[in-house]
DNA sequence: AAACCAAGTTTCAAATAATGGAACCAAAGT
DNA sequence: ACTTTGGTTCCATTATTTGAAACTTGGTTT
């Protein structure tokens, strides 16, 4: 009946060593290999496998002092390259700059993660910016500007898996609770071309978000300009819809005609049979 | 006994996904299918399986527009989490940011990963930061600053083995070209507890590099203050030294001691299976 | 000091998943 | 209509993973 929620499908072995990894991520902090054992569906001796593995792989870091494990180095390199060569964030980042400095305002760049808004970018015109503190960051969909900008373009079936994997925990007395409701929001949204976060996921925080979408309306990501009720009012952010949109459309064209350069990896594979 | 970190060693059937996955990074753009399997030692099903289990599970992304691959979104959450769960870049933020505007010079934290050196943050007074742009950058040990600082301190047994994976290759007149100039500026370093870059990896760039050291004497890091011969010369970086051993003592402290903050606050982002 | 306990590590036959040569398919080129 | 290129699937063979249990280590209690 229902289409494949199965998340973790166990993708063989890897994907039980990455589950693992995950586990690990979740503590928030380093963890002892009983921690991991407590939690983790594998007998005994595979989540040892598995820790010394990922270890042996720079996947995850050993403490010797502390005798604990906690997320490796060598995804901090892999991020890096992830960011590089993503056609998104790289293009996006000059624009978002220019906009957050237009604005006066922090200006969000987010896509979307499985069922959960990650953010990619981050620019707040005041303070020095916080690195990896900030971006990797992930949120609720279902309660803030991006994730609903994002959600209201996506195809029926997508969205249907989406919605499915929401919460709906109430934060605020504004967050929307319940998929009829996201759904009606989403219609709203895909009409007018952007939304609103309206205190729904923290008091005071409102934000206008916009899509970024191809040519063929594939989903890309989502800007947006967050502030508070103290500062401004939503009116105030919905006028702002025009220079976001002209920084969104500048973005989604550039991310789609950016070629990396060296294209010409091709060289010769030409049958050289002389 | 200790660990021995092979850097070849094929960790089973997890360790070949993820020299798939380090095949696809290196590319620093997005692949199809077929550069991938033009590089790969494996046979053309095994490579396919592995980039579908890598792509099913989020480590890869697929642009169908483009029908490409690259580092998937997935990497950015969890490096996130690394950085965040380090014992190290989180404490240590605050310190550079006050030492760099103190002294009014970039400065990089930095971390051994394997052979390489790997910059964990960055803050430079005059410009905004690029964010991954700049963290998660890897450069090379033996001809950095901080990667000289931090072999310094390495037991026997270990610096041989990162010391054989140098490529000792020569960017500039100065820099060190074969393990015994190196190992003889290491005895150096060590016996003043700080070391220079002598524009031995770009020129007119130079550096003073000091190691994050916990109270047994294990590396942690290493902190260094950039700047150019045009700015400024060696002597009056050296003259820095002590303003930066405070940041390093600090940190190292702070490091060892530090308590995760309890977890209840965090959890609720990976609802682990189901 | 002996007994105990908890946490971590290793073993090994059975169960399972990975392997990869080859066939297959689709689209582009000739 | 035929060939090539790039990508996907099959399936019998093979190698790897699995996990209960035994073992080791280090710390605590009696």
């Amino acid at each position: 009946m229902v289409v494949s929620l199965d998340k973790r499908k166990s993708d063989g072995t890897v994907g039980k060593a990455l589950e693992i990894l995950d586990l690990v991520a979740s503590f928030g902090r380093p963890v002892r290999f009983s921690d991991v054992l407590d939690v983790a569906e594998f007998p005994k001796a595979t989540v040892y496998r598995f820790i010394q593995t990922l270890t042996s792989q720079g996947m995850l870091s050993y403490d010797p002092d502390r005798q604990t494990y906690a997320l490796g180095i060598r995804l901090v390199r892999l991020a890096h390259s992830a960011w590089q060569q993503s056609s998104l964030a790289p293009v996006a980042h000059p624009h978002i700059e220019k906009l957050a400095g237009d604005v006066g305002e922090t200006v969000h760049l987010a896509q979307l993660d499985h069922a959960q808004v990650l953010y990619v970018d981050k620019i707040d015109p005041g303070k020095p910016i916080e690195m990896f503190s900030q971006a990797g960051k992930v949120g609720p969909a279902y309660c803030t500007g991006v994730g609903k900008a994002m959600m209201a373009y996506l195809e029926a079936l997508h969205l249907a898996e989406v919605i499915g994997q929401q919460s709906f925990h109430v934060f605020t007395e504004n967050t929307l609770s319940d998929e009829a409701a996201l759904r009606a929001e989403l219609i709203d949204i895909r009409s007018n071309g952007y939304g609103f976060d309206r205190e729904e996921h923290e008091p005071d925080i409102i934000c206008v978000a916009l899509p970024i979408l191809t040519a063929r309306g594939r989903v890309l990501g989502a800007l947006s300009v967050t502030s508070s009720t103290q500062r401004t009012n939503l009116a105030a952010l919905e006028a702002l819809v025009p220079r976001i949109q002209v920084a969104v459309t500048a973005i989604a064209n550039e991310a789609e005609s950016w070629r990396f350069p060296d294209q010409s990896k091709f060289q010769s594979i030409e049958t050289a049979k002389g």
